[in-house]
DNA sequence: TGCGCGATTCTC
DNA sequence: AGAATCGCGCAT
């Protein structure tokens, strides 16, 4: 995907991701594949669910930069977990990628993926490794959810129930 | 310089 | 229900 297309709201990304391809150049050099089916917006200053709800820092400062890039950090000290930047420079925004097909949840994902620390700010691009395509196949719309994040609690009851989880479920 | 915790996952 | 496991973020 060009970079404008992250550029945007990040509810809409988050939406639009769903159905695409996340692409992985393996060290190996193979290529491998998924549909993204679940995704996770974290949106500007006031989202108190959102890393960057405190200002920058030295680990969600990528959320601050360019749109298109990759937000990596590590959870629980044992997950890696991958976010793609969104909106202009200066606004900070994120979407969390949270599985793709046949992965369900995003330190499977990134696990599955081999994503790490490595990518961290890295734009998403074929040449890095990292990138999403999209096969021009069109998504029912009626099949998308949306549902309250997870593991967030800790934001606050207002912002933990915005239905800002988006899942794709593709039919039969 | 120190310490508590987390956008999770796995096992018991 | 509880462990695993560690860099970050904020207080000291």
């Amino acid at each position: 995907m060009k970079q404008g297309f992250y550029g945007r709201d990040t509810r809409v990304v988050a939406e639009e991701l769903l159905g695409k391809h996340l692409c992985r150049r393996l060290p190996s050099g193979r290529i491998i594949r998924g549909r993204i089916f679940e995704t996770e917006a974290y949106d500007g200053f006031e989202d108190r669910a959102s890393h960057a709800h405190k200002g920058p820092t030295a680990r969600n400062v990528v959320m601050f930069g360019p749109p298109g890039h990759a937000y990596v950090y590590l959870c629980y000290g044992l997950h890696w977990i991958l976010n793609f930047t969104t909106r202009e420079k200066g606004y900070p925004a994120a979407v969390l990628l949270r599985g793709v097909e046949g992965v369900e949840g995003p330190g499977r994902t990134t696990r599955h993926f081999q994503i790490n620390s490595r990518h961290n700010e890295q734009v998403l691009s074929r040449v890095n490794g990292l990138w999403v395509e999209d096969d021009g196949r069109e998504i029912c719309a009626g099949a998308i959810h949306r549902a309250p994040r997870v593991g967030i609690d800790y934001a606050g009851a207002e912002w933990a129930a915005k239905p800002w989880r988006f899942i794709w479920q593709p039919s039969r």
